[in-house]
Formats: structure tokens, C-alpha cells, sequence
DNA sequence: GTAACACAGATAATCGATTATTGGCCGGAT
DNA sequence: ATCCGGCCAATAATCGATTATCTGTGTTAC
């Protein structure tokens, strides 16, 4: 199946910023670079398209989602609101099995690197994946496909917004956040792991309010 | 955009219940009957399967999604579980257009009749919009568009679910349950609100829980 | 000088035909 | 009689070419 291919490639494209935010996706040129027929690339971008990672513009063909901070913040309120209570199931829930895969995610969050020296700002892929995996390894305790559903669309959304907000960290512990949320699972602590998870979220989605706000106001 | 025409068809057709869950939906036949060439089918079947209303059997084509009792299951928690946390949102936040677009719906809901004399057990087209847009209307005082959207994905699956769940309604009072819930949401009283949609909701899972578990078991 | 129109190039959308893969069917061997 | 393996019809997947639509530019009329 080449259209799968082809929208493994855009999608990796597209979230690790290889186009830029309303760059167009040409049918025809993509189709020549990655050596298929139009009909394939075509699938693909409709894939995409319902996944979220691209815009459908009538008879004005395909782009990468324009940036908006209106929807981002919209995206990230969904989550603050969504994620704690699924948290909470999954704490309620979760058997040993959960327990030993939060513990190994977390061991791999933390010995993943996150940044390469030479590579500059962004985040490594391992380092997003292992990220993604750990947040929501922590979910799946709940058990229901619809709720880690759910989740998946919104963690690709809200990541693919986070790549574009030149996000300077504000005195923040990504690290220490991430041990007090995997602590509060393992002790089954629901309250204290939902006000975590709740302030990490927080404090993701204020790192954009300020550098879109106040763009190099450091006076 | 023909695509569009036949994923309207194809939508219509899969919610209407016209295929059975499992049903190959063949390009082949489908372009014939709608006139369009298969490159249009196979990009309108692509969508129906990003919206959840159509299976991708690699390689062996595509079909109408077969009906599964755990993830009707999963679907109604999930919607117990988002639903009222959204509602409690919209209640504190929605302003007036919005409680006037919530009496509407649900003046609209009554008004329009659920079933007609011949056509049988099912619910009507009318009917069933109707129901949509008075459950939608109650949770977009929210404002998030993330959040509705979720709640559209949601919708459908459960839409699509109980459309094959021959549900023998346990003596139900749907009119009185929306009732209640408009007056609630209009008094602003989320706490009543949220517990009325999460007994709502209850009871629809549970006449298909009845029905599945206990087939035709009269005395 | 401006504004409306028409042309041209680009590209989105669609089509009909070709190739590749699948699952069932038949025959032969054990 | 049953099981294994190779044909065959059906159809999924892909392709290259065609048609329709849009955008920008240049021209002409006012």
C-alpha cells in the first residue's frame, strides 16, 4: 500500500516542521519526489487531512495547517480538561501490567535525550516520541480505545502547534514534572496526579501565551 | 468536488443503516452506481474510514464497520466520561445567544416527531438531527472548538452503534430526560445538569447492554 | 489613471485502463 | 477421505493522460 508510505512521510514531514505553516502540499510535486502516482499522493493527503496534519482548500488543492493561537489555546484547554479525568480512571483502574509499562516509559523519558548540540532548539524525534509514549502510557490504564483515541488526536494537534511557538522555556522542571506524575500514578494517588498533570499542561500552554504575546520584550 | 457528493451518499447510507455492518464497500460497484470514476470513491471511502464510519482491510478493500459490543461500550463511557466535564463549561460560560440557541433545539426536538406510522421501529432522519443538534447546542457555550469536535467523533460512533443495537427502550422518558435537561442548563445548574446527561447516557448504553446480553429472553 | 475584461499558465480534479494481490476452487497425492 | 499446493476469477491498488478551475497579468475601454 504506497498511499501509506507516502502519508508516513508527510506526516513525519510535517511534524518535525519540514514545511512551514500554510505552505501548500502540491499534488504533483510530491507525487514526483516520492516517485507515484497522483491518485496515491492524493490518499494521502486526504488521510492527512482527517488526522488534522493538513487543510483542504476547495479546488485550491492542500497546506500545512495555518498557525493559530486561538486554536492552539483551544487545543490546549481540551486537553487540561480531558486528560485529568482519564488520568483518573487509569489510576482507578490499571493493573500491574500499567504500573511496569508507566515505570518503563518514564526510564526511557528520562534517559532519552532531548535536545542534540549541533541540531540547534527542537527536540529530538526519540526524545518526542519517548514523551508521547510516557503521557500516554499513563492513560491507558483506563482500558477504553475511544478515550486513548481521543487523546492521540489531541497530543498530535497540540504537538504540531507546539513546533511552531518558539517556545522559551520559562524556569521550567519538564523533568521533575514528569517524576511527580509517574509518582502520584504508582501510588495511586488520583487527586495529587490530576492537579500535576493539570499544571503541566498549564504551564505548556503559557510558555506560547508569552513568546506569541510579547514577542523579545526581555527589558 | 465529487468526493464530497459521495461521501455525503455513502455517510447517509452507512448511518441510515441501508448496509449491514461488515458489508464490503467495493469501489468498483460504487463508482458504477454513483457515475464517477474510483480514484472519487476511493478518496470519499478514505474519509469515511478517517471519520470512523468505514473499516481499511489492507489490501482486501474496505467495509462498513462491524458491529462490536465492548466498543459500542467504550463509546458510551467516553461520552459519560467527556460530556458532562464539557457541559459543566458550557454552563458557566455560555452567554445568551446560547441559551437562546439551546431552547431552539429543543423546542425543535419536541416538535419534531421520532417516529413515523409505517416506516417501522427506526428513528427518523429529522428526528435523529434534531436530537444531534439539541445535545451539540447544550455543550457549545464552551466556546472550544477542540472540544466539540470531539464530541462530533463521539457522537457518531454512538449514532452508528445503536443504529444496529435493536433497542427494546426499558420504560424510558426521553422527552422528559431533554426536558430536564434544558431546564437545568438554563437555571445554570451544572451539578443537576451533568448528573441528568450522565443518567441519560446511562440508560441508552444500558438498553443495548438488555438486548445483547439477554436475547429474547421473555420470562 | 483606473477599472473591468480576457487571456495564459498553473494546478486541482477526474477519468479509463493497467498491474498486483487476494481468496476460493480444483486436482492430485497421501 | 483429507490435506496440501498450484491455477483462476475477482478486485484492490496504481498509473498516465484528460478536463475543469483558479490566479495572476496584460490590455483596452472609459
Amino acid at each position: 500500500m504506497l498511499s501509506e508510505q507516502v502519508y508516513a512521510h508527510l506526516q513525519g514531514a510535517i511534524m518535525r516542521g519540514d514545511y512551514a505553516p500554510g505552505d501548500a502540499l502540491k499534488p504533483q510535486d510530491l507525487a514526483r519526489e516520492q516517485g507515484v502516482s497522483l491518485a496515491v499522493t492524493r490518499e494521502a493527503l486526504v488521510r492527512l487531512v482527517g488526522e488534522g496534519l493538513a487543510d483542504r482548500l476547495p479546488n485550491r488543492g492542500f497546506a500545512v495547517p495555518s498557525f493559530s493561537d486561538r486554536r492552539w489555546q483551544e487545543i490546549a484547554e481540551a486537553r487540561r480538561t480531558i486528560e485529568p479525568v482519564v488520568l483518573r480512571m487509569s489510576i482507578e483502574r490499571g493493573d500491574v501490567d500499567w504500573e511496569a509499562r508507566v515505570r518503563a516509559a518514564h526510564h526511557r523519558l528520562v534517559r532519552t535525550p532531548a535536545f542534540v548540540p549541533k541540531e540547534g532548539e527542537h527536540y529530538t524525534d526519540a526524545w518526542a516520541e519517548a514523551h508521547r509514549v510516557f503521557h500516554r502510557t499513563l492513560l491507558e490504564g483506563c482500558g477504553n480505545h475511544a478515550l486513548l483515541e481521543t487523546f492521540d488526536r489531541l497530543w498530535t494537534a497540540s504537538e504540531l502547534a507546539r513546533r511552531w511557538a518558539a517556545h522559551r522555556n520559562p524556569d521550567r522542571d519538564g523533568v521533575k514534572e514528569h517524576r511527580r506524575l509517574e509518582e502520584a500514578a504508582l501510588d495511586r494517588d488520583a487527586d495529587t496526579a490530576a492537579a500535576v498533570l493539570v499544571q503541566h499542561l498549564t504551564l505548556t500552554a503559557a510558555a506560547l501565551i508569552d513568546d506569541s504575546r510579547q514577542p523579545a520584550q526581555q527589558g
